[in-house]
DNA sequence: TTTTTTTCTTGATTTAAATCAATGAAAAAG
DNA sequence: CTTTTTCATTGATTTAAATCAAGAAAAAAA
């Protein structure tokens, strides 16, 4: 079926797979499609699958006293879920909801853990995945930090050049952690002096 | 040897192992001491290899135009190097170095990449631990975003009452993404209010 | 011990970003 | 097509934290 090419073609560029590892793999798998700003997960929640993003896209975030503050986006070939919440079975502590309408291959808990004791790729797929997103996110802690507001804003702009054109400003603001305000004022600033 | 009785006690804890697989894992293990205040990476090289502590304590940061920001502590029985670079072979784009004598145990790329396609339980112990630290390291970014200065240092102070000890302030600080002078003033208010 | 270096605190001032407030533009809903 | 809602910009003001500066306390080195 063409519905897992997507998925299938991201897991082969971690690991290849034969047509049979494939097959097997598949049968663990389930489509879900979302309408826009729809929750995949909320707070309190058990996440109780693995979501791929075959296409649309999705954010996740907190909310702390009222404000959101934006943790992650996913967009197509992106996976998302709270990790925490899905390994640990306990309740999650982020939100998780739809920007566009999507569609999600997901991974539930059961499946995973026995495609871990079952099939040794799918733990170096499911390593790899998660090793990339600790080096990923170490980098952005470490701008957070360190970089001033301008920088970071552009090293988002040239990283994710597609998310900036998909999402509201109001959410990049959130996810480099300023108000709405202060990123408009920032982007009238880099314009001026390019 | 007792030597690695600390690493391997750790690892039990993550992935069980029996003597043979034990004795198999420690040919692939070296031990180093360190002095006080001595370079285990420098910006710039390539991180050879990936350190567990056994003994002391070692901090990991970026220097951005003259200012040091602290990314990770790592006392007894924590793992420190960078990620990226030793993954990659790419030069190190973080400092590593001891905050007092330390002993660690070091496992270079090659006995990594050999034990990965060796040793089951090591892909296992080494999924588990990445997997630990991106969760660790979500939360922690999640609340630099969202948490007001006063609850991100009480809540360092509740889950490394040990670092607290040990380390200088200043350097806590850093991590904390905050001045000393800060620091010093948001400790005050907390002692006064409770 | 005495000296030197590092660390921590406190005060005064500056600066960057948040907040408050309003308006216009764009997108979505009717 | 009109109305409503969401989104982005701009200005004025406030606030939190950085910076600058100095001195005290603690730790390390001599």
């Amino acid at each position: 079926m063409a519905l897992y090419d997507f998925y299938f073609q991201q897991f082969n560029e971690k690991v290849p797979l034969t047509k049979e590892e494939q097959e097997q793999i598949q049968t663990y798998l389930t489509l879900r499609k979302m309408g826009k700003k729809q929750y995949f997960l909320q707070e309190g929640e058990v996440c109780k699958s693995y979501a791929f993003v075959n296409k649309g896209s999705l954010r996740k975030y907190s909310i702390e006293n009222g404000n959101e503050h934006i943790i992650q986006f996913a967009i197509e070939g992106w996976t998302v879920g709270d990790l925490l919440s899905f390994l640990s079975e306990e309740p999650a502590t982020y939100h998780i909801d739809t920007l566009e309408d999507s569609e999600l291959v997901l991974m539930s808990k059961a499946a995973h853990d026995e495609l871990l004791r079952t099939q040794p790729k799918y733990e170096t797929y499911f390593r790899l995945l998660i090793t990339g997103a600790y080096i990923a996110l170490q980098r952005r802690h470490s701008f957070t930090l360190s970089l001033p507001v301008e920088q970071r804003y552009m090293d988002f702009v040239e990283k994710y050049p597609e998310i900036v054109q998909r999402v509201p400003q109001h959410m990049i603001a959130s996810y480099l952690g300023l108000t709405p305000e202060t990123l408009s004022r920032v982007r009238k600033k880099l314009t001026k002096h390019k």
